[in-house]
DNA sequence: CGAGTATTTGAACAACGTCAATCCTGGTGG
DNA sequence: CCACCAGGATTGACGTTGTTCAAATACTCG
């Protein structure tokens, strides 16, 4: 296998490395290793011991908690240059799994450790999207504990429109884009049933906020009722 | 008022401070202020400009988010030792609340982030720290998202025994402590109403799990069936 | 002791989950 | 090209959990 070029790299300037020059991306690059997950597959399992960190460079992985019982619930959704792994841990608390096809940059933990002890800039760059992170996931805590079903699924839609790059007709107008995940993965996220997502999706669309076509497919028709939600 | 000696502080060697040796110390003595807050008074507004980063020195906060209409979540709970506040972003997402009256050590946001830059120990151990914090914040979406509410009565409780310096007769016997919340307060922690917290307890005293005396006093009488919800 | 607040308890209700049946739809192979 | 198949999606009926509204009771601090 060639090794890669981080040169190259399709989130060379948005991943943590943007942080680095060329020559230090250099020596990054002989550490790290590409890697591709298909649909489903997960790279790391909870309770496992934890043994790499990187940085994803295509497609969207989901975290996900469970309890001892089986129910299960995504704690986080990782998009492209968006940063993987946990850093100072030996066991993961969380299940990584690849909602579509993935490509991603892994190294070794312990080796990782060292470039972010050794590179202050990146340690900082990291410092500062963790705490993003912990502002994210302190805000889902409102959202899974205090709105109704439809809230949630109006709230989603609209943060996965604002980040899909789907068509538009006008500024304003309806966006089209495909959902990346199944119904069952919304009610991962959002903490509730398959049905409960399904029906609300119907209820909006019978109300004219939104459109579905087929299974993935979906328009935006009426931002503002969305908001409103 | 006189300035107060880092060295005498309470929290020296668990707070970050801790990374700092007497030198450092002195240079951020000059910069930091010991404030109190009265039980219900905010430190800070979500949405307000971002003022302040700290140490809590004594008591209990809460961080909480709230819906444009009203609802609020408890989103993080901080105790003495904890790092308060949120380096390099303007604006507070999230209100600051005194549970108790509450002692802690504050500086002025800007140059604390210089200290921080300038101390790379110290800010390795806010990385960590915050790591931690949303591996907790992680956790606690599972919590709120999937447990029923006697389940989330019974794993907060256990928390609250664990953290306490209850006292027991026996090292596995009961322990007894004083919940350093509100009914109302355990509700918009966990999610719920007051109604429902106040009706589980009842519950799970009518069970023999727990005693309870008077609006604050509690006592786990039997553990193994609060760890089983 | 007494006022004000927190807590407990009850009854009716709504939202969401569960169970089960049916419907699409996209992919496959004849 | 079309029929079929499997997994996902939708819909319906019903049960449960937790909320809401309302009232009574218990604490705590003057």
């Amino acid at each position: 296998m060639t090794a890669q070029l981080c040169s190259d790299c399709a989130v060379r300037d948005r991943a943590l490395c943007a942080s680095l020059d060329d020559v230090e991306l250099d020596a990054l690059n002989t550490l790290g290793q590409k890697r591709r997950l298909a649909r489903g597959e997960t790279l790391q399992w909870a309770g496992e011991e934890s043994l790499v960190c990187g940085n994803l460079i295509s497609g969207v992985l989901k975290l996900s908690a469970t309890t001892p019982d089986g129910r299960e619930q995504v704690v986080g959704l990782l998009y492209p240059a968006d940063f993987v792994g946990r850093p100072w841990a030996d066991h993961a608390d969380f299940t990584i799994t690849a909602l579509g096809d993935v490509e991603l940059c892994v190294f070794p933990r312990g080796p990782f450790e060292r470039v972010l002890e050794d590179h202050v800039h990146m340690e900082r760059l990291l410092l500062q999207r963790t705490l993003a992170a912990l502002d994210e996931a302190r805000g889902r805590m409102l959202t899974l504990a205090r709105l109704s079903a439809r809230e949630k699924l109006a709230g989603f839609l609209l943060d996965l429109a604002d980040r899909s790059h789907g068509c538009r007709a006008t500024a304003f107008g309806p966006v089209t884009f495909d959902l990346p995940l199944t119904r069952g993965e919304m009610a991962e996220v959002l903490g509730l049933t398959i049905e409960t997502v399904s029906r609300q999706l119907s209820k909006l669309k019978a109300e004219g906020a939104i459109n579905l076509m087929g299974a993935r497919g979906i328009t935006i028709r009426d931002r503002a009722k969305l908001e409103a939600a």
